[in-house]
DNA sequence: ATTATATTTGAATATTGATTCAATAATAAA
DNA sequence: TTTATTATTGAATCAATATTCAAATATAAT
């Protein structure tokens, strides 16, 4: 009987993640992704149901990936919620650092236009946004935070920045780089734009 | 002979953009813009090429107007660089305050996973981004803003901002309204999120 | 060496939807 | 009323690609 060869479930994420990444989630190709993948197109739907399949495993991989760190950061209780925003920041930064596919590959996952189902990871997307309305909310209860603010607003905008500033980040790492972009998001969300003493 | 009924470019159009922010472009059907605009889908073609011809005239219809009053904005010398600044992020949300389906249709325009050409309207995109370019210098230059961030990030930060708050505005408009979020983006990025004093 | 069986293949099939086009309809002109 | 011409139609055609499946392959077991 024939045995299997290498790990033919991750490749296949792997070469699917490229493909999604560089073509976007509709105009990705399963064949493009089984050359890739080095399979024939028939190995794909061995191992995953179908397209959709696929890319939902990598989103869900990377939700939870995400969630667990910035979880760990707001649950801490020996920094200010400053300190917790700053984190939270880095976190989303440092699961791209080496991997700007992943960061191209996810600037659709939780937009409407894409026709696909989303039960398991809208669960830790929505952990996900709810923990840093849980960081502002502590900022506010220690006098770091502006309470004026609506959380929704803040959380959305920074949340959209971030991934704007990923994708744009995705697309030329030699550009902007990673490190730049954590150090003006982290002071423009502190002190905004205005200049000391206005 | 036949005479024309109506205006059917505008009607097509104006389908169109229902179309495009309900499903998203890739998954907007011809045959549904044919449906809302109430006429065959042979005549779609008959006024524009195709579905992507559609959507650029739409898109480019934004650009056009967006980048007229934002130019109008960043050239007037009677108020100073923060003044501007909240005008172009008023002009940003009142290009949508009545059009929420135009708010979700833009959501992709510029992003590459769309595979669709942009030659006319990726100019009125980079005289957009030129054009917060320099309200920030001229913010620099005045003293008002703060020379230390770099204007790239900032730009790109608070453009995906703007509009990941556009696109759950555009889903919602009864949850957050325009105005609460046009107040916070303009304190946000004045002040950032820190307690008065911190 | 042969057989059994799991793995893999890639052309065929199914499906979808953009686009075309021959026919029809509607109105102006004669 | 008839003819000419423009506008419109919607099924047919075309193109693209996801998915299936019968056949082939490769290895373990006998």
């Amino acid at each position: 009987m024939r045995t299997k060869e290498g790990n033919k479930e991750q490749e296949i994420l792997e070469a699917a993640l490229r493909v999604f990444a560089e073509y976007g989630y509709p105009n990705a190709k399963v064949g493009k992704i089984a050359e890739i993948a080095g399979v024939s197109t028939g190995s794909i739907y061995v191992y995953y149901k179908n397209k959709e399949a696929i890319f939902i495993e990598i989103i869900e991989r990377l939700w939870a990936q995400l969630v667990g760190q910035l979880r760990m950061i707001e649950q801490r209780t020996d920094i200010t919620a400053i300190e917790k925003f700053d984190g939270l920041i880095d976190v989303l930064f440092d699961a791209f650092v080496d991997k700007p596919f992943l960061a191209r590959a996810i600037l659709n996952e939780f937009q409407e236009d894409i026709n696909i189902t989303k039960a398991t990871y809208l669960e830790d997307y929505h952990e996900f946004l709810s923990i840093g309305k849980k960081v502002f909310l502590d900022g506010v209860a220690e006098g770091n935070f502006n309470p004026n603010f609506n959380v929704e607003v803040i959380k959305l905008f920074v949340l959209g920045g971030v991934r704007m500033l990923l994708h744009q980040w995705a697309n030329d790492p030699q550009d902007l780089t990673i490190n730049l972009l954590r150090q003006n998001v982290k002071y423009f969300c502190r002190r905004g734009i205005l200049a000391q003493g206005r």
